[in-house]
DNA sequence: AGATAATCGAGACGGTACGTCGTGTCTTCTC
DNA sequence: GAGAAGACACGACGTACCGTCTCGATTATCT
């Protein structure tokens, strides 16, 4: 009754994106962020999304797996636009700059950190999107990819960089030397274990690249 | 007399907590960690804890305030047993080995903390209550203070120590220090990013140490 | 996990009704009368009797299997309430009455019922009903049998009175017998077939008695 | 030309009924009555029936006004067919035979009756019918010309004969002199107030033509 | 024969109601 | 007075259809 569709369906009954509404989705969106903003995450519905952007719970189900997969795309999106819309160089403006001071810069990109995970408007759904993912694996992985990976992708390409400039012991593995001073960060501001400060960050990568760097 | 009953007790209810079942509490407890494990957090509920338990509802109600609570109870209750059951000097069973050799000590406790992260009975619960508490900032604070926090000062104790030996420069804060091990670890087992290995962690025993270490 | 409820169970896990609320039984006949008179049968929704009783929508579903089910009882209960408020003595009020004449006593009986047809308060509810028990078989026959057959073993008594006066020939089964002037009348009335009146049922009595064929 | 379409056009649509697919027309008649024989005529939806038809919904609501319209019509074409099938004279076929004797006419046409509304393919569409009827004066009086009506009809015709032949009192009305043996069973049919059989429509005509009183 | 429309299949859409589940409160009766 | 039991008001769930609305892709008559 629903593979009727086509004989190479892979998996999923998915509806005909074509025909797909950009309004509606779009207003889900801001609806999205807007009631996670407002009422936090666990006291927003899908009925209320829906009733929200003018919607019907159906045309959510029909795109959308779940509250928190609507989230994690409005979160997407909410980048996307972000990086569209000042005509700004998209990708350009979130690269480490290299200033040819590793620590220096590392220090900067974390302060920038600090302030971010600070904004209410970014730390209420990523917060909820992450706690959804430590349970959910698979909206987890998505998470990670789609959001994660991305950055500490830029912190893997600076400290190659650094290598390169014989800044860091070229035995380092980056992936793994990155997360010395973004888990900390992570942890603390993730699980409350302790306050983040700029102090707190800089000492980080103090201890951090002290490891990393040749004798 | 009283440190028998819980060392966890929670601090809301007026009810009289002298007539308080222990038959019912146990029971709950383990009916928490058995739904916990068998169908998942989400799906436990608290009408189901308290049918399997064999339980009024309001029982539940007067002494927990959400279905978090009961399980964190239950979770620490389930360590306090374990403590108490072999007979061992608890607290102690869990102190970090101190051989002289502060990286060999460090790698031996960080592959025994890998292998507990990877079982499931511990597992499920503590990543589900770390979920909660990412959102529930009141939760998180307790689940950190309770089980969290523990098990770093045990960390900080050790490299006091190694500073007091030398092995460690003494400007050092060990509380920060041990988040350079530590926390990459946890934030690879709670957010999926990568996958975790008694490799991956003495990598990073090696790579925070030698930024620790005096020159 | 519902069966275990009493061994002796014997088919429907019934709810413990000496625990019913008498308040919410009461406002949700009100609530189901009231909006059936108000926007007919079809758009009368269970959600609706519930808000407008103030009610869960469980608390119908607990006791009542549909939104006919509840319709009935509420008629069945208008009724049975009808008939206790004026202290009148209950049933005689609504018996055949037998002057000796029993033409003239059909005719008036009729007469009455021809007015309670067209009164809109019992009307709209027993004609819903009526369709309802068309489809629904089961409720057909509650309806038939709370409702219908009642009133019409009133017309067996008056008929057998009438055999036993030599009125009627005896070898009249009365069951079928008063059909000949019931029956039409409900036609006309459920199927919109023809109008009533006085003057039809009057008509009605007379072929019945007297038959069609000449003397 | 025209009345090879139907007879039955409802008089509702702008479109251009001139351009009407017969195919679809067809198609949706068949998906409707195989569709209510199948799982009942609540569970029978416009969307299954477009779905079964492989017909758009739209097509459905471009020419008929409801789910009881469709199936009005499908009923209709489906007597249509029959009689249009075996080259019989339509109409002729149904009229009741005059051999004289009314009693012996009226008992053999009742009995024909009898089998018909046993008959499942029959009774299901019907009984909807009927019940969305009761409820839908408009959708009921339609039902009433259109299937009931025409079949009354013949009774008249006979009923006039019979009084021609001096059979049945002059002064008798036919149309409501029928209805003494034709409601009766129609309700119990119906309502399901008592069961039918052929006994029963054969004593229904002998006590309408004798009527009830002694001689 | 080709242009011009309206019907057609399909199905996304905004809605409404469904019947179910879980919440947290309240009440009743037992120990 | 705690506890087992569970009815209750409430709110959200995810589903099913409703009737409307666009979309190409056929028809099918009219130039």
């Amino acid at each position: 009754m629903a593979a009727q569709k086509s004989v190479h369906a892979p998996d999923k009954p998915q509806p005909d994106a074509a025909r797909r509404s950009q309004r509606s989705r779009q207003a889900i969106y801001d609806a999205a962020l807007a009631l996670v903003g407002e009422v936090g995450y666990p006291k927003t519905t899908i009925e209320g999304i829906a009733a929200r952007a003018g919607v019907g719970k159906q045309t959510i189900y029909r795109w959308w797996s779940s509250k928190a997969d609507v989230l994690l795309e409005a979160f997407l999106d909410l980048g996307d636009r972000a990086a569209r819309d000042p005509g700004a160089d998209p990708g350009a403006a979130y690269a480490i700059p290299d200033t040819g001071d590793l620590a220096a810069d590392l220090k900067a990109v974390l302060r920038t950190t600090v302030d971010e995970l600070r904004d209410p408007a970014f730390e209420v759904p990523s917060r909820a999107l992450a706690a959804e993912g430590l349970v959910d694996e698979k909206l987890g992985r998505r998470f990670v990819a789609k959001l994660l990976e991305p950055s500490l992708q830029l912190y893997v390409d600076r400290l190659r960089a650094a290598q390169d400039a014989g800044q860091v012991r070229p035995e380092i593995d980056p992936r793994i030397a990155l997360e010395l001073f973004v888990s900390p960060l992570a942890q603390r501001w993730l699980q409350h274990t302790a306050p983040i400060s700029y102090e707190y960050t800089d000492t980080l990568v103090d201890y951090a690249l002290y490891g990393l760097a040749p004798r």
